[in-house]
DNA sequence: TGACCTATCTTAACAACGTTAAGATGACTT
DNA sequence: AAGTCATCTTAACGTTGTTAAGATAGGTCA
């Protein structure tokens, strides 16, 4: 950690500390010499290694994207089927709620066109590949097996998220224990698990 | 519009001045600053009417709420049964796109504990009470009518509207002529318009 | 070894931002 | 006519992103 930055790892270490402010102070408090501040560097050091506020953010992305990858396969290793497709649909969910300013910063920002380019690095879109190839593997029960179910399922998950992390939609106020527990409820009753049996957990 | 400012209407033109400028110039083009100096008076002169910048946003969600359920009626005015569903949700889709960084907005607040008693004000639920209240009149016919069943198809909407902000999906490269023609698809497949014989429009 | 070279980092400065304090203005009330 | 009070202005402070100019030092080649 107090490598010498000289020829060091100021690059990786700037991401880093970018995440762990995004954690803990919110978006607000992610600036460029805050960051370079805490990492014990001048204002202008980040100019080095990034060409913009942007471009430092774009990393953050990235390494965000990784770790929503895992999140999503930690989940669902071991299952298959609905099983399998409700689990990874809970990583979706659980990985916005447990980093609500960087799931945030990966799918709300505003410059869509600059970002258009980076999208096609396949990190972007692992964690939707997943879902996606899950979907064409195990197709939704009342859906049929094409293109517009699937982008209509990663709508729901994605939406969800959203409103969840919002608190758009407050589990405890719909009589459920814990989030964990309506994600649950959600992810079975989408992706068909006990279908028909299905009662809701109150 | 040239109305004298002493005792005039200050306060809406800095909210209209607020959507103008946040709809041409997006989010980083809203500073105070600016929006003061569009309208011709001093920089502190929104002070007197907002304690904040974030008062000011708020004010400016509340008339985009405003013009978000409004939207959604226009659009499934003369409508009934799962088509008026399908209209609903083409209307909460066809806001996001028609008005993205106020969208953004509306949704996207990192603050949610700051807004939270703001969202008391029924303003700020009408477009999903509307859409609630739809799908408790006309369930969706593959899920249950309960409230589970209907805030996952609020989420269905919101991510789908979110993830074509974000150019996520790309209806153009899926074939769609367009993303209306993407919609009209997607929402007719969620609500079950025509179900069985729904082929997709290709 | 010693002289360069290039990536890396620092110091200093700029404009723009949100916000506040202090005071001016002028429309109403009495 | 005097006074009150919301409204607006001017001026300033600290912070931000960004750039320019120069220092530093590790690796390369004579």
């Amino acid at each position: 950690m107090k490598g010498q930055y000289h020829h060091g790892n100021l690059r990786e270490a700037l991401i880093s500390e970018a995440i762990r402010l995004l954690e803990t102070e919110g978006k607000p408090g992610l600036t460029l010499r805050r960051v370079a501040r805490e990492v014990g560097v001048s204002q202008a050091a980040p100019y080095s290694h990034f060409k913009d506020k942007q471009a430092l953010l774009l990393a953050v992305c990235a390494a965000g994207y990784a770790r929503f990858t895992d999140r999503m396969r930690g989940e669902a290793e071991g299952t298959t089927g609905p099983a399998y497709i409700a689990a990874l649909g809970r990583g979706y969910i659980f990985f916005a709620l447990e980093n609500p300013a960087l799931f945030q910063l990966m799918f709300n920002e505003d410059r869509a066109d600059a970002l258009q380019e980076a999208y096609s690095d396949p990190v972007f879109s692992e964690g939707y590949q997943l879902l996606d190839d899950g979907l064409a593997k195990y197709p939704i029960p009342y859906f049929e097996d094409d293109e517009l179910s699937r982008s209509i399922s990663w709508g729901l998950v994605h939406g969800l998220a959203q409103l969840l992390l919002g608190n758009r939609i407050s589990p405890k106020d719909r009589g459920y224990q814990s989030a964990s527990d309506f994600i649950h409820a959600a992810m079975d009753k989408f992706a068909g698990v006990e279908l028909g049996a299905m009662k809701g957990r109150k």
